[in-house]
RNA sequence: CGGGGAGUGGCGCAGCCUGGUAGCGCGCCAGUUUUGGGAACUGGAUGUCGCAGGUUCGAAUCCUGUCUCCCCGACCA
């Protein structure tokens, strides 16, 4: 591609509405512009690495067996209906109506419409196992979208449906997908983790989601320094502390602690630690139960894992007034002891002992108390969010903390779609099987984005190979010069032939500006292609990520670029 | 949806309080000189000041409404 031939708009300043490195660059560099909130162009150069992505996810669904098809992006509510979906899915499905008044939606997700693919096709155990893909634009109406790509309302993405007879066969089909995803991240040159993830109101199934890892991740992740373990915090497990809780020492005791209301200013007043305190938080459910729920004073208490316990779908903070009613006291000064509602404790709590916790009156708290003698609870449950430094479920290993972006989900979903929409088939006893589905998602510009976040630097993006618009840049650093733009063009057309992806970068610009738009660009190699090497019959090389220069003979120059494009491309 | 902020040329912004010919930097066009890390000079073009009402002799500026965008939070198969 030459340069003076293409569009790209590159800008030198930053946008003001981009907060994030990915979606600044993106804007910088030419590759999308906005048109509405959540909502890009995808202008030429970003389109080629939307392509890059695309084109790794499909040789790898492929060659793991899944079969490309292409769903419509508008469905007709009916579907929807019968999963249920309809009215469970709240705003962020984008309705529509049609001339006749007919409801629609723009699909964010397609299980109704394979569902009823397969419902309708496939009648027999002989046509399983099936696994059907697609690469499609989707709309999910965010009520924040923010950072470009990363968390668009419209965004472009895999989407993999498997469909087989029983539960064995579909953790195949499952596994299958988790080893095509380690691939593709793999070959995209990220680094990356997959963890467990929690399985939401689904339940009973399982769910892994693919982390790139990198500072501005949306998700907190922590993985094992010593095991293979990894997960969402949202999910991840911690065990039981060992052991029994010590014997009472200490009396319960009624303190004054005028407006001391957070656990580190009454630990700090009572000259304690953090840890030897107990917070007893006040929650409400969707339903209104208002519940109440102790904690290590230390520790932070897993929303996710106390739904999963209670079998709700969100709890929330209680208000001052709850909490004055249910108490008698403001907000600060909660305790267990006596409280008349539903109280549950982490696990952490059932050996401590002499500790101190809120006296349900305003202004003081309570210190020596102890469970069983003071009070009791529902139940001792895991509801800790789990961090750095936490023992390993699996193994004596230490947990290590990160933060992550989620760019592929792969999900065991059981029979939850073809039951609601009767999705059967006949096994080889001629009865009917309801199928056993898995849904696997990939975010194809957010991998993208993902990638840039790993990968940039004070200058611009550092695309590794896989990813890159383009392979190689050719500059010529002054085109008006005859021998320069001779040779630059030879040069051009020699990688071209070779089947290099190369931009000439044939500008009548100064050689400053070239050099910035090129590593704004992130193009991994750069060829220098003026007067002063050419005197040499030479060009410079430059790496893009080490900044390396080297001089390259004019003679095989080619080929030992083309070598260097296949050596980056086989290592990724 | 709650709280906060912003809409002025392609981009980044000033002007608004205290109403009176719409400005700056970058970019863009033409020319001259330049040419290895975002050149200099000269000349030039580009705005219904988000939209709709209102107040006023006169509104980017004041008032009302409305739309859009951004940030924090909540939400997110």
């Amino acid at each position: 591609m030459r340069y003076t031939q293409y569009f790209l708009p590159t800008l030198k300043e930053t946008p003001a509405d981009a907060e994030v490195v990915s979606h600044q660059l993106m804007a910088r560099a030419g590759m999308i512009r906005k048109v509405a909130a959540g909502i890009y162009d995808y202008l030429p150069l970003g389109l080629r690495v939307i392509r890059k992505v695309e084109n790794i996810v499909r040789q790898e669904m492929d060659r793991a067996g899944a079969i490309e098809i292409l769903m419509p992006a508008v469905c007709p509510a009916d579907l929807w209906e019968q999963s249920g979906r309809w009215q469970q899915y709240g705003k962020e499905l984008l309705r529509l109506k049609d001339r006749k008044d007919t409801e629609f939606c723009v699909g964010p997700t397609h299980e109704e419409v394979v569902t009823e693919i397969v419902r309708g096709t496939v009648n027999s155990y002989r046509q399983l196992p099936l696994n059907m893909y697609q690469i499609q634009t989707k709309f999910r109406d965010e009520m924040r979208p923010r950072f470009g790509l990363m968390r668009g309302r419209e965004f472009i993405m895999k989407d993999a449906y498997s469909f087989d007879i029983d539960d064995a066969s579909a953790d195949i089909s499952y596994e299958k997908m988790y080893q095509a995803y380690r691939r593709i991240f793999k070959r995209c040159g990220l680094k990356f983790r997959a963890v467990e993830a929690d399985s939401g109101a689904i339940g009973g199934s399982f769910s892994h989601e693919f982390m790139v890892l990198a500072e501005t991740g949306e998700d907190a992740i922590v993985s094992c320094d010593s095991c293979e373990y990894a997960a969402n915090v949202e999910k991840a497990e911690l065990r039981a502390a060992s052991g029994e809780a010590p014997v009472p020492t200490l009396p319960l005791e009624r303190v004054k602690t005028p407006n001391l209301r957070s656990i580190e200013d009454v630990a700090a007043f009572l000259k304690e630690t953090p840890a030897k305190m107990i917070k007893t938080l006040v929650l409400q459910n969707e339903n209104e139960e208002v519940f109440a729920v102790l904690m290590r004073g230390d520790h932070t208490l897993n929303e996710i894992k106390l739904c999963n316990y209670l079998g709700c779908n969100h709890v929330q903070l209680a208000d001052e007034e709850i909490i004055k009613k249910l108490t008698g006291a403001p907000r600060g000064f909660t305790g267990p002891i006596g409280l008349a509602c539903r109280v549950l404790a982490d696990q952490a709590v059932a050996v401590m002992s002499d500790f101190g916790l809120g006296a349900n009156e305003a202004d003081y708290h309570l210190t020596g108390a102890n469970y069983g003698r003071d009070f009791e609870v529902e139940a001792f449950v895991d509801l800790r969010q789990a961090g750095a430094g936490d023992s390993c479920p699996r193994c004596e290993g230490k947990l290590e903390a990160w933060r992550g972006i989620e760019v592929g989900h792969v999900f065991k979903l059981g029979t939850k779609y073809s039951d609601a929409m009767n999705a059967t088939v006949l096994d080889d006893e001629g009865k009917d099987r309801t199928l056993i589905m898995g849904c696997y998602g990939i975010g194809i510009g957010r991998t993208a984005a993902a990638s840039i976040e790993q990968n940039h630097d004070d200058n611009g993006i550092v695309w590794p190979m896989p990813l890159a618009p383009f392979q190689v840049i050719v500059t010529m650093l002054n085109p008006g010069d005859e021998a320069v733009f001779a040779a630059g063009e030879k040069l051009y057309l020699d990688l071209l032939a070779e089947g290099i992806e190369v931009l000439l970068d044939d500008r009548d610009e100064r050689p400053g500006s070239k050099f910035k738009d090129a590593d704004l660009l992130g193009i991994p190699l750069r060829v220098n292609v003026g007067a002063r090497g050419l005197k040499e019959h030479s060009f410079e090389l430059q790496d893009r990520r080490g900044g390396e220069r080297v001089m390259l003979p004019i003679e095989g120059a080619a080929a030992t670029i083309v070598e260097q494009v296949r050596t980056a491309l086989a290592a990724g």
